[in-house]
DNA sequence: TAGATTGTTAATCGATTAACAATC
DNA sequence: TAGATTGTTAATCGATTAACAATC
């Protein structure tokens, strides 16, 4: 059901080539070639160009990709060519880092609202943002149309909440609650799991010898 | 240069296993078949039993796996059999709620001290950490003997937080800026990328016919 | 034109899945 | 014993890498 077939591994490429492609763009460059997104991103020149074949032919040979155009074109195959906006639902610490992290900064994305069904929390500002009742959720989005969410809630309500971004016309969810959700086809469901992360870390930590 | 030879999904697979047996435990079950595992994490039976078979063989046929020393063999697969400190560099919202989010919880890791290069945020209190200097971070780890760090600064300073770090003994670092850290010999890097994760969800969002 | 670099095909690599003999 | 489930081998799948003809 993706525009294109591309592995995904692929796509997490498009989103540092993107980002590639921005600062290049900012510096003044007229033209890139794979092997000048070699040297920027540690990704070699040849996964570059088979990444960028699964989309089209976007580059001349000799000469390389023109900076702008290709920006372009990546953008929005990632949707990136709108503003994307987003649910956050959970306003603890994680949930108002998140805010933090992405209402600034260049990301492209914009908070759209915060949710929390914790009483205490509700009304609450969190940067600009007032913390709504969950269980206006719905009824908000019938209105703003939002099509990415992300969980930082506990594990507990992480399901529920999944389900109550699916209801109320979330397409994407991005989940930091360590379970494995069950979301509703039609939702794509990414994991970010920090607990996780570290334990992986751990394992690689030196080891006495023997 | 890995205790035993394994692919890398393999270790995160292992910290999911991790976190099933220990709810396992909770329930207080002696025993767990791979089709439990797999009933409990989506990872199928097949998979759980080659991942384990890196390892060693920790099942009897017909049984499954005993809980509890399975559990104590993962653990200390995964080196987390003791006591993980963590130290975090910056103390912005990401560093803030990383602490808390680590600090509490049954992560099992524990904040040794948060560092910050700016002199407005050193001496503030985050939950119980009074933020350091990140001047101070060699000579503050050379007693306390943290090996693993996470990078929450801007970017900008990410690659010189690197080499702070490891030059003051970690050697295995969670990155949460979004550049491509360079780190000395013998320093793990794991990368976390907020923005990316998005973006990635992004191109999974449903277009219009055509 | 000569040099550079693309897009793509074929070869390689590595991880997942299927299947089953061994064994509790 | 009969039934269940492991550990492992071989088959499959999918992604990365190497190499090069096409072309600017």
């Amino acid at each position: 059901m993706s525009p294109y077939e591309a592995p995904e591994p692929t796509i997490g490429r498009l989103a540092i080539y993107l980002r590639c492609l921005r600062q290049a763009a900012k510096e003044g460059l007229q033209t890139i070639s794979s092997a000048d997104i070699e040297q920027r991103t540690g990704i070699t020149s040849g996964q570059v160009r088979k990444d960028l074949s699964y989309f089209g032919e976007f580059g001349k040979p000799g000469l390389g990709y023109a900076v702008g155009p290709l920006l372009a074109r990546l953008s929005k195959i990632m949707r990136l060519d709108r503003e994307q906006k987003v649910i956050i639902v959970g306003g603890g610490n994680l949930g108002s880092a998140l805010a933090g992290y992405l209402g600034f900064g260049e990301s492209g994305f914009r908070i759209a609202a915060i949710f929390d069904k914790d009483e205490k929390k509700i009304g609450k500002k969190l940067w600009q943002h007032e913390i709504k009742d969950t269980a206006q959720l719905a009824s908000f989005n019938s209105g703003a149309g939002v099509e990415i969410g992300v969980i930082a809630t506990p594990a507990s309500t992480a399901q529920e909440v999944c389900e109550l971004l699916a209801n109320a016309g979330v397409k994407a969810i991005l989940n930091f609650a360590p379970v494995r959700l069950k979301p509703p086809a039609g939702v794509v469901v990414r994991n970010v799991d920090l607990t996780q992360e570290l334990e992986v870390l751990s394992y690689f930590l030196p080891r006495e010898a023997g």
